[in-house]
RNA sequence: GCCGUUGUAGCUCAGUGGUAGAGCACUUCCUUGGUAAGGAAGAGGUCGAGAGUUCAAUUCUCUUCAACGGCUCCA
């Protein structure tokens, strides 16, 4: 008999070569009926694999995360069965599940393309073959077989996945028709999959390397009950609501031009609002803490870059140069050298240190074409940057005040949502992608390890993501329709500080070069902004919203009135208008709550007679009758505290 | 940059091998109305751009530009 423990801590014993599922039946069939797959001793199994050992269970279903990824998984080979019967030679790569929901294929289709109508005919077949309801079988097979089995079936990419797997370790999984190399699980049948959309259709470069091949991948998503596709597909449609892209355009955000150019942002009046009320916040924020404000110009000599690395590094994302007197020059893609012209322009000693200069930069990027993406991905970007000298020794407080100035930040937005990313180098991209310093990435890496760590501050590591110059904290979020993004970043340099040949004298009378903070928590106002506007769903808080206040006459009887609480409003320094149009209030109420503008001041005879406004907040409806006064007050406060409540 | 899709009025979108339509927005008039769309009339587009096929192209073909969905990239 072997020991079966469960997750509650019972114990019950089984004969060997029982599976999960029999184990689930023989605690209840509603368990058996709504598991997809099991945890044994911590790996996830298909159900109906045989265990011959004491083992650790704990039953996956729908509700778990590894339960979805392997219903969404067994769906890509069901996905991949469909299409195999209706383009027979077509060759298959990898087809997994994904983190934020579905699963998708990778398929080489030998020339042929597919069309949306053909996934509509696919979801048909699939909805036949899942009927079918046919089990998932597992066979373990030698690596001379599955060779033999692959080569035979003329799969080249099977048979390069099989070159980097051991023998002994090698399954294949089929269910109807269909056989794939796999390592699975999978669930035990088709029929459990009840409802399937096939998403979308993308190129995808094989393994994910723009020099090779580009295979055609298919999208998709399924569920236990249509019922679920159907939520999910309105959850679709609400986050397409808060497209920053959408919002952008309907709330006169910002605009594009084709004659202006790709990538390049024109921010309308409401945007520029928001614009200068984020300077605002960081001027005050940054003044608080020391910093220096600089302005600097868009351009620089070629010179400058070779000396900093971006030219080496970076030349592929810089605009091409423009040439003047036999000079060539760049606009710029950072700030950072500029700044450091301007540290080196007086003699620094180290009582000068920390010594830190602040600027809303705007920077150029040539990003590619196809990465361009509503204000979240642009060419000209507006950056809340700063570089912060210093010390080894004041380094860690420096780097944590930055972080601290992070948090303050996010207190004020409300935002929560976000990983903290340690971003490492890659040592054999050394000379390629970064400064090479092994001994410097090493040390600073590990500084900036500890003070995360110190910080309490939970974050995950990732190789290969971090500046040329140095290692980094990125915040990253995604937008609604699930892409990450960093939104701000505070990173380390130890190199610029000496191609640069920036010094400062130390106490002891010694010269010595500076480690240098770059940093930028509010990110870029083009990020940022597209960042607030999906995430307040259009709603700012009142500080930052274009309009704050509509003054709504029920008729032009009231205009003169209307006329006084505007000044009144203005005279206190919000932002207000009045709807004067000859239309009803029901019209002009239903138009300002579109335009997102947080506070409508209904006016009509009783208003006037007693000098109060009828309050509406946004979203919320009739707020009640007051005096013009104390909305005054209360409107002045939610702005001056830069109040996130409605 | 690559694969795929799309491009018609300010916006959202119909439509056709015989030089275009709706709703909203806009303008004017009527209406002076109390918490999410009052009524009428009017104006507005060389159908993204260029070339080709055709008696004739917004419609078919090619090129190009841009947007969108991915891939790659992202200091």
């Amino acid at each position: 008999m072997i020991k079966v423990s469960f997750p509650d801590g019972a114990v019950r014993e089984y004969d060997p070569g029982t599976s999960s599922m029999d184990i689930a039946r023989s605690i209840s069939e509603g368990l058996a009926r709504r598991i997809l797959a099991a945890s044994v001793n911590g790996q996830v199994w298909d159900l109906n694999r045989p265990i011959y050992e004491d083992s650790a269970i704990k039953f996956l279903a729908w509700d778990d995360k590894d339960g979805k990824s392997t219903f969404w998984h067994s769906t890509a080979h069901l996905m991949a069965e469909a299409i195999e019967a209706r383009f027979p030679g077509v060759k298959f790569w990898v087809g997994p599940p994904i983190d934020n929901g579905g699963f998708y294929y990778d398929i080489d289709l030998g020339g042929r393309s597919i069309t949306e109508e053909d996934l509509r005919a696919l979801e048909t077949d699939m909805a036949a073959l899942a009927k079918k309801n046919n089990p998932y079988v597992r066979k373990a097979i030698s690596k001379a077989d599955a060779v033999a089995y692959f080569t035979e079936k003329g799969d080249e990419y099977k048979l390069d996945l099989l070159q980097n797997l051991e023998d002994g370790n090698i399954t294949l999984y089929s269910q109807g028709n269909f056989t794939d190399l796999c390592r699975g699980p999978h669930i035990p049948s088709t029929g459990l999959i009840k409802a399937v959309k096939l998403t979308n259709i993308a190129g995808a470069y094989w393994k994910g390397d723009e020099k090779n091949k580009q295979l055609t991948r298919v999208y998709g998503i399924s569920f236990p009950s249509q019922k679920e596709l159907d939520e999910y597909l309105t959850l679709l449609e609400e986050a397409k609501k808060r497209d920053h892209r959408k919002l952008g355009k309907e709330l006169g955000i910002y605009t594009m031009d084709d004659d202006v150019g790709q990538g390049l942002i024109m921010w309308m009046p409401n945007g520029t609002i928001i614009i200068e009320e984020l300077e605002k916040l960081a001027k005050e924020t940054e003044g608080d803490a020391g910093y220096h404000r600089v302005v600097t110009p868009h351009i620089a000599k070629e010179n400058m870059y070779l000396t900093s690395g971006h030219l080496p590094y970076y030349a592929d994302s810089m605009y091409p140069p423009m040439e003047l007197d036999g000079e060539k020059y760049y606009l710029k893609s950072m700030n950072c050298p500029h700044h450091h012209k301007i540290y080196a322009a007086e003699p620094k000693s180290y009582r000068d240190l920390p010594y830190r200069l602040a600027e809303y930069g705007t920077v150029y990027r040539y990003e590619q074409s196809g990465e361009l993406f509503g204000l979240m991905r642009v060419r000209c970007l507006h950056m809340n940057d700063a570089h912060i000298y210093c010390t080894k020794s004041q380094f860690e407080s420096e780097f944590r005040a930055v972080n601290d100035m992070y948090l303050k930040y996010f207190k004020i937005f409300g935002i929560d949502k976000y990983v903290m990313r340690l971003s490492l180098h890659s040592p054999e991209k050394l000379g390629i992608k970064y400064v090479n310093h092994p001994e410097l990435w090493k040390e600073t890496e590990e500084m900036v390890r500890q003070v995360l760590i110190d910080s309490n501050i939970p974050f995950v590591e990732v190789q290969d993501e971090a500046a040329f110059y140095g290692p980094k904290i990125d915040v990253q979020i995604f937008s609604v329709i699930g892409r990450e993004f960093t939104l701000a970043t505070n990173q380390v340099d130890f190199s610029q500080g000496r191609s640069f040949k920036l010094e400062y004298t130390t106490a002891e009378n010694e010269t010595d070069v500076p480690l240098i903070i770059h940093r930028a928590p509010l990110g870029t106002h083009e990020r940022f902004i597209g960042f607030l506007l999906e995430h307040y769903a259009g709603k700012l808080p009142v500080w930052l919203s274009p309009a704050q206040v509509k003054v709504l006459p029920i008729s032009d009887k009231f205009m003169d009135y209307a006329k006084v609480v505007l000044g009144k409003l203005k005279a206190a320094g919000v932002r207000a208008s009045i709807d004067d149009r000859n239309e009803k209030i029901g019209k002009k109420i239903r138009e300002t709550e579109l335009q997102r503008i947080p506070y409508m001041l209904v006016i009509g005879e009783k208003e006037m007679n007693e000098g109060k406004v009828a309050v509406r907040r946004q979203g919320k409806g009739d707020s009640g009758v007051v005096l013009v006064e104390d909305f005054l007050t209360v409107i002045s406060r939610e702005i001056t505290n830069r109040s996130n409540e409605d």
